[in-house]
DNA sequence: AATGAATGAGGATTCATTCAT
DNA sequence: GATGAATGAATCCTCATTCAT
């Protein structure tokens, strides 16, 4: 039964497989079987269409830091002078990708770049980008944007490193406030 | 002629090595087997002294936060009204704790914690220890002690989070640095 | 418009692809994938032309024994009494045949014919074949002409043997010479 | 029940298995799990002793190659002006060398030798050595030793490939008698 | 005729763990 | 206390082969 134009559609349940197994198992430590199994097809084919099990994950990797991505872009610019910050930060704790499993996910993967250079290069640019944005969103409330930037983008990683320990749904909207709190105080 | 008191000793080479060889991986994946000639001995050895592997890793997590714990000890009361504080920070960023090494042992034991009951109960005490610390620390210089020791917290995580991931020595000036801008700022 | 007569060319393309990838790879350990890719063609085509792997190799085979028949063909009778004999020998090591990835497919096939039946009696036609054409070359030469063909044969088959363990070019004239120095001496 | 000293044992019985298994399915397509079953361990085993399947394979060779030169030398000199010669020949076709199983093996590796560089290495050490001994042994007996030790270590490669390839039992003394018919003529 | 899609079977290798000594 | 010996279980990956289109 192969249907034609197989490949893209196969590799879009393998990446979303792996980051759910990921997620739920809180580690890299998964199979490609089990991977495949949950995307609902072999191992041999996922291995046909990925090569390996690393270029899974760093598709996963990829795919996670490409949504977040969007998230933002679609979000920008907002409006009034605080629209472009609002934007980023309502994208970084939206449902879509504040999801547990996509933190768990996220935070393997910081591990993974300690490792791997290609998830360390792909974690780089996030993180660049990240920064880039931020501080064009800081130019108009503050006069030292890149110091800020610098800060928001750890606390925001705290934050998201927290919000995986804590029992329970993931809280988007505490973890809002937390960012949105320091924000306040630094900007006057 | 068997040494009398090998067993501290033997585990505490366990532990070590099992820090060491899990920052050099930069990942949990360390064989046994890895650990036990790192500490001088046969897995079989290590095996006996812990019973799982997944043991010494405990041991090993346990040992990074009560080393941390030791520190912070040792530097409180300090002096003036921000002496708890600053003893606290200059504890968490000094060389012994804010070595690469352990910031990757670090940031997998938190990885661990999403798997691990124990290591999660670990992490969480360790959490509100540091957080009552932070408090206490806290009251004397600001209103509302409590939402700044969070958000500290979480700025503490995110800094060391990032430090790993910069390429190079860890530079806990830098870090101490950021995390001192924040608290300026906030607390007036 | 689905070329008409399409089936022997595709298969004479396996069949060259089959000989140059074993003789690059100096090994039967090569995959259907990789022949048919080199054929220019997918595998499963490959595989509806020959119905397996064995088959593709048994063709290879036969391939090579047919071709170095057809230029013992073409040269004999030759001329004079050692007409025969020359014109087997010259065909044994004309370039055509005396090519490395054509003795190392060949070395190959030797060890298949351990394994495989069909492989084994298309090597002792050819081997008989040789035998009766060298005896027949021999005999106004000789007084026992199927002893020195024997002997022959074998030789013929260690100079191969050799030749593809020396480095660099395969030399068909030294090969060559050394046959001749054995019959000089034999045939007085 | 862990015997000391086990490791040559165990390496031994491996290297054995090793070459029976090749032998018997006449091709180095054997699974670990077959040698280190034939040899009465898991394949875990002959892993930890071998490190990967190649230096089993490496490890196999060498044996070959190193019991014939253990033959060759215990034979040696011989006695009168052929003795060299003789105990070179004897040596080759004795019943230890010239059994069905080991001339399989050998041709397999001879094949292997395209492949591996150790291997490859392996058989030129040995061309080199037979080579050294038949001139030797063939100074006292023709002007041109060299060329004729060529040829008849060409000669003895061409008459075990063709041993293999005969049903039935090997016959070390037709072989033999082959490579005596060659050097009657040959040294007058 | 031709192929992309798909998989079952298998194989090398790794490793935590056990055990006899 | 200490270790060499040993293995079962797992895991990644490969590949010949099949099949619907």
């Amino acid at each position: 039964m192969p249907k034609l134009g197989a490949e893209p559609i196969r590799k879009a349940a393998l990446i979303n497989a792996a980051i759910t197994e990921i997620g739920r198992a809180g580690s890299l430590d998964v199979t490609v079987a089990q991977i495949a199994r949950a995307a609902g097809m072999s191992p041999a084919l996922a291995h046909h269409y990925f090569g390996s099990k690393e270029q899974i994950f760093l598709a996963a990797m990829r795919h996670i830091l490409t949504t977040y991505g969007k998230s933002v872009r679609e979000a920008l610019p907002g409006s009034g002078p605080r629209g472009r910050l609002d934007a980023i930060l309502s994208a970084s704790f939206a449902p879509l990708n504040f999801r547990r499993e996509v933190i768990s996910a996220w935070l393997n993967f910081y591990a993974l770049a300690l490792l791997n250079n290609q998830a360390e290069r792909l974690l780089r640019v996030y993180h660049c980008r990240l920064r880039s944005n931020l501080i064009v969103a800081l130019e108009p409330l503050t006069g030292h944007p890149a110091d800020i930037a610098d800060t928001l983008g750890a606390l925001i990683d705290g934050v998201y490193l927290r919000a995986v320990l804590t029992r329970g749904p993931t809280d988007g909207a505490a973890a809002l406030n937390v960012i949105n709190d320091y924000l306040e105080e630094v900007l006057k």
